[in-house]
DNA sequence: CAAATAAGTTAAGTTTGCTTAACTTTGTAG
DNA sequence: CTACAAAGTTAAGCAAACTTAACTTATTTG
């Protein structure tokens, strides 16, 4: 079984290995992830790697075993049932909930993250949009997600996903009222500063590059 | 901040020595009730003492300070708010919150165990009838409860605290139909092995001692 | 391509929370 | 009041998960 150290380990090389970018997670990405020394992190992969939960070549990358990204899945399971459960049940922001299934994820009996499903009739997504694994560790099928900067002008749009590290954006958007699913249309894009004009719930808004780089949008027909 | 073993062994004193009985927890008790040799107990006694969390004086006893106090408190309300969600809110069986509430009671905020207060409605007892403190620390006021082997026959009670460490017990109890609450009626005491007879739910039913032995009433008018 | 920089590893040491074994103190029963 | 058992302490050692410092390997860049 493994200690909380170890599955933040594995969470982490999951969500890096699996984020699109096709550069394999290292040393130093997993130290500044999580906030320990290289040092630690290569002591970490090794092993990890003796436990058959990743493969690994030194001064290469690493990536998880079959075994190892299925406790990973488990974990991010936990993570995003949570959050979705502190949100919708709970009533807190969607900034805070982030902080709090950090830790509750690896304090979680597979019994009661299954009954917190069930309560919450089993969701896809997590209240930043990221997909929710079922009891399985099968993800929902893909959606085309689209980074809000890439979004056409005139074009309709709906908020996919938003970045959940940073809770003073977040509560941000909350307070101009943009939300997971808002819908928003194109009015303007600017090259020099990479801002983006939108309109969000009948009022035109400017969201700072920053926001932008944080948020994914689904095209939909009209606002 | 306290780690999870100390939070551990303040809670289990504090129990220990707020149980009514006069004498102090030891050094064999809290080693049985934690699963932990003497030896280790010892140790921690000593730098929880230095740490100005309990009083202690070698091969004496030991008592909590105001501070040990008040942190111990703080576990068991997130132990009991925890215990009192998980049955009310996700309908788990009294037999099984104990076990996560373990777990659950080291990781929570202060901030996430007043949301599920407020949520619960702050209740005053758990799911087995122990005292909920508040978020100040404060019990709820006092019950004068009865062992149930002192209730008198033709009496009339109030099932008002059922122990939650024995699992198999507290299922047979649901099974018969004794949950925390039940109005029950003494028909009949047994000297010579210590079972009772009583009429609960109209039902004329048989409690052995060791049962017996795990229940506390309050008297009330008529069952 | 050489040198500088970045990335990764190894070594040595620390802290926490445990263990077992050997010992000391205290309480009790004859 | 003695001796024996129970309770408690001390000592030595271990494993997990970190740290910093020194080193090695890989990558970038002028
Ligand atoms: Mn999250
Ligand atoms: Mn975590
Ligand atoms: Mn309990
Ligand atoms: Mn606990």
């Amino acid at each position: 079984m493994p200690t909380i150290s170890k599955e933040n380990y594995l969470k982490a090389v999951f969500l890096y290995n699996n984020r699109g970018g096709e550069q394999m997670a290292g040393t130093t990405l997993i130290a500044n992830e999580l906030n320990i020394s290289k040092a630690a992190i290569s002591d970490m992969t090794r092993r990890l790697a003796e436990e058959g939960l990743l493969t690994y070549e030194k001064y290469k990358g690493m990536h998880l075993t079959p075994k190892g990204q299925s406790l990973a899945l488990q974990v991010i399971r936990k993570h995003r049932l949570w959050e979705s459960f502190l949100h919708k049940v709970l009533k807190m922001s969607w900034s805070e909930v982030h902080v709090e299934a950090e830790r509750l994820e690896h304090h979680t009996s597979d019994y009661l993250i299954d009954k917190i499903d069930d309560y919450l009739g089993n969701p896809q997504y997590d209240p930043h949009g990221s997909p929710i694994p079922d009891a399985k560790g099968e993800m929902p099928p893909d959606r085309p997600l689209l980074p809000l900067a890439s979004a056409e002008v005139d074009g309709a749009y709906q908020i996919a996903h938003v970045h959940d590290r940073d809770p003073q954006m977040m509560n941000y958007l909350s307070r101009i009222g943009l939300v997971l699913n808002s819908k928003i249309k194109v009015l303007e894009k600017f090259d020099f500063d990479g801002c983006i004009h939108i309109e969000l719930n009948g009022q035109p808004t400017l969201l700072s590059e920053k926001i932008v780089e944080q948020i994914k949008v689904i095209p939909i027909e009209y606002v």
